[in-house]
DNA sequence: GTTGTTGCAAATTGTTTGCACTGGT
DNA sequence: ACCAGTGCAAACAATTTGCAACAAC
């Protein structure tokens, strides 16, 4: 079974057979630039900015088509976007199981995976209190991580 | 008893003069460039962006020196900074009984004040099972309102 | 009279867009 | 052959910085 994750690095071939399908579905096309980032995505286990992918092409690919292959593949449903509170938007395949939360330590700067549960019961709330219907994993939350928080003064 | 407030115009007089007397504590200046921000942050209830504020200010201040004296203001702990998903950074006056969670609607923009404890049980998980320092006030939580959530077709 | 702050201009960073051209299908 | 997608250059938005002049204390 093909696993598609942010945390494990994926068998590039199977994505990009897989991705290939999802974009014929829809009459877009698989490029030879698409491909180079759909491969880096599957190789780099974590999260990208458009920057560091394009840094890490192998062939060069043009800034301006990495973020719009980028944009093609979260509409495609099989990339999810993080912004971050500070610094540029990141990216990752998601996972099979669907999009989770994530973190972003404000002293290392990491992205770290959240349970997928962790924000349900303020969901739950949100919705049930003021009609709000919360997004959980389309903005990193705050905070410091285990490694920095021995180090951090502030 | 003087009241800052986010949603609540305070009295711009007893902010100037509060904020000054924290300045001043620290060897720094009120200014009239500050005093015209503290201001236009007092009168204004919600959630305003750097910019927003200098096309309101009265007198002209300098874009770099709004930025410079939102920061100075967040420093001091009497303004609260909030990094919303896509768009710029947000900036009130903290209210009295500290800061608080937001979250941004994606259909309309809005900045909305969330529950104070909406995400103490999400804060407790993180700490308790991965270490994860939670700072639940400094980015805007996304999602759809619910004035918009009749109209969202997404 | 110090020295913290300002205004200005210019640099930076992240991202988008118009357009002629190219390469998938 | 058609047209989606590319590269490029230029625009754009949000923010920061170096520096000389200035104004709070």
């Amino acid at each position: 079974m093909t696993r598609i994750s942010s945390v494990t690095a994926a068998d590039p071939g199977d994505v990009v057979a897989e991705i290939t399908a999802a974009l014929h579905a829809r009459g877009e096309r698989m490029t030879t630039p698409r491909r180079t980032v759909v491969e880096v995505l599957a190789r780099k286990p974590g999260h990208l900015t458009a920057e560091q992918v394009v840094a890490v092409t192998a062939s060069p690919v043009h800034r301006a088509s990495v973020y719009r292959t980028l944009d093609a593949l979260c509409d495609l449903g099989v990339v999810q976007h993080i912004h971050v509170g500070h610094g540029a938007t990141a990216y990752h395949l998601v996972d099979p199981s669907g999009p989770h939360p994530h973190g972003q330590c404000r002293h290392c700067g990491h992205i770290y995976d959240l349970p997928r549960r962790i924000l349900d019961a303020a969901t739950r709330r949100l919705h049930r209190d003021i009609g709000f219907r919360l997004d959980a994993h389309h903005v990193a939350l705050s905070g410091v991580c285990a490694s920095c928080a021995t180090t951090d003064i502030d």
